[in-house]
DNA sequence: CCCTCCATGTGAACGGCGCATACATTGCAA
DNA sequence: TTGCAATGTATGCGCCGTTCACATGGAGGG
C-alpha cells in the first residue's frame, strides 16, 4: 500500500487510510461527548471496522489519545499563527509586536473556548507520560509550535523596544501562564462567561500582562472595562 | 443510624460510615491511578463492600467524583487560609496585602503540584456540569473558599494602598489566571520545572501580576531570577 | 503470470466496568 | 413485639479495552 487509487476505500478488505479514519472519528466523537466518554470501540464502529483493527495502528487507546493531543497541539500552533498573520501594521514597530502578543493570546483563548474537549485531552491527564521527542516526525506539525511563538512575540517587544531585556527574561511563565489559565478555566466552566464577557477579560488579562512586563501604558491601547462582577464559580462553602 | 458506637464497624452487615469511606478510598485511588483509571467498584473493594453499596450514597459515579471535587476545593481553600495565618505583618500594611496576595499564589501552586491528579479533578470534565449552589449543606467546607480569598487579598490591597481602585476592578480575573495557569502547566507537565525552579518561577509569576495591577516597585522584594532557559513541553514541530 | 508473504483486516473471547433490579439484613420506632 | 425504612448483597446486562488465532488480498520475486 504505497499508494492509493482511492484512498478511503469504501468496500474492500482493506480500509487504506484507518489510521487517519480512527483519529477523525476519534476528535469528532471526543469533541461530541467528551473524553471521559470518547471509546475505541465506538470509534471504530463510526469508521466501519472491528475493534480489534485499531490495534494495527495505535499501540492502545492512550496511543491514539496521545496522537490526539499532537494534533490539537499542531492546531492550535496554527491557530496562533494565522492570528498573527491578520495583523496589520509595520513589522518591528512597537505597537505591532504588542499586538502580536495579544492577538496570539486571544487565538489561545478562542482556541480552547471553540474545542474545549480537544483542549482538556491536550493538557489532561492523557499526556502525562506523553515524550513528545518520540512523536514520529510525520506525525508532527510543521512550523512553529505554540511556545516557539510566544518565545518569538516576547522577543519582538524587546526588539521593539517594548520592554526591556531585563523584563523579557523568564517571561514566558507569566505569559503562558496567564493566557492558559484564563483559557482553563473558561473550558472548565469556572469562570461562566458569555463571549462578550470573554473578550473582555481577555483584553484585561492581557493588558494586565503586557502592564507586568513593563510595557508603556500608551501602546497598551484603551483600558479595559472590567466584566461583569460576579466571575465566580469555584468552591462552595457554608453560609 | 443517628449516633454509632463503632461507626468505621469493621464486621457488622452495615458499615456505618459508608460515604465518607467510599470517598476516602477515591481519594485515594485517584492519587495513586489518576482519574481515568478509578473504578467504582475498586473503591467498593477497598471498603470491602459490594459494588452495588456505592449506589446506596452516591447516584452514580459522577456524583460521587462530584463530592471528590467539593471536598478538594475545601482542601485548597484550607491550605490557602492557612497559608495566610502564617503571615507575619502588621495588618493594614502594604507590605502584609502584598504578601497576602503572594502566599495564597503560593498556597494554590503548592496544592495542585501536591495533589496533582486531584487537582485535575477538580477542573476537569467531572466538574463540567456540577452545580456547587445544590450541593448540600453540610457536605460544604466552613469558612471562605479560595475564590473569596482571592477576593480579599486583592480588596486588602487597595485598602493597603498598594494598587488603585482603579487596576482593581476584575483583577480576579488576571490574578486568578496566572496562578491556575501556573498550576495547570505545572500539573500537566507542560512546565517540567523542579521544585527550586518551581519557587522560581512562581515568585516570579506573581511579581509579574503584581506589577501588572500598579503595585509600586518597592513592594514588590527583590528582583526574581528567571528559572531556566528551556522550560518549554508543550508542541512538537517539524525540523 | 503465478505464487507467496505480510500488512492489515475479522471474530471470538476474557476480565473489568457502570449500573439496574430483586433480595437480605438490621436498627429504630410505633 | 413488630413492621418499616435504611442499607448492604447477589446477579445480570451491555459496553469497554485488549488479545489471539485466523482471513484477506495487494505487492513483489520467481
Amino acid at each position: 500500500m504505497k499508494k492509493l487509487a482511492i484512498p478511503p476505500n469504501g468496500d474492500s478488505y482493506h480500509h487504506g487510510d484507518l489510521r487517519n479514519a480512527l483519529l477523525q472519528a476519534a476528535l469528532r466523537l471526543v469533541a461530541e461527548k467528551g473524553a471521559e466518554g470518547f471509546s475505541l470501540r465506538e470509534a471504530a464502529r463510526e469508521v466501519g471496522v472491528s475493534p480489534a483493527a485499531a490495534y494495527r495502528h495505535f499501540e492502545d487507546k492512550k496511543a491514539l489519545m496521545g496522537s490526539l493531543v499532537v494534533g490539537g497541539m499542531g492546531q492550535l500552533a496554527l491557530a496562533m499563527e494565522r492570528a498573527v498573520d491578520g495583523i496589520k501594521g509595520r513589522a518591528g514597530s512597537a505597537a505591532r509586536a504588542v499586538a502580536e502578543l495579544a492577538v496570539t493570546g486571544q487565538a489561545y483563548v478562542e482556541f480552547a473556548v471553540r474545542h474545549p474537549e480537544q483542549f482538556q485531552v491536550m493538557f489532561g491527564p492523557w499526556c502525562d507520560h506523553l515524550d513528545f521527542t518520540e512523536v514520529p516526525s510525520e506525525a508532527k506539525p510543521r512550523g512553529r509550535d505554540a511556545y516557539q511563538i510566544l518565545v518569538d512575540s516576547l522577543d519582538g517587544l524587546v526588539r521593539a523596544g517594548a520592554i526591556t531585556p531585563a523584563a523579557r527574561a523568564g517571561a514566558e511563565l507569566p505569559a503562558w501562564s496567564m493566557v492558559h489559565g484564563l483559557a482553563s478555566l473558561l473550558v472548565a466552566k469556572a469562570l461562566p462567561l458569555g463571549p462578550a464577557e470573554r473578550a473582555q477579560a481577555t483584553a484585561l488579562t492581557l493588558r494586565t500582562l503586557l502592564r507586568g512586563l513593563g510595557c508603556a501604558p500608551r501602546l497598551l491601547g484603551p483600558a479595559v472595562p472590567a466584566p461583569d462582577p460576579k466571575p465566580c464559580r469555584t468552591v462552595p462553602c457554608r453560609r
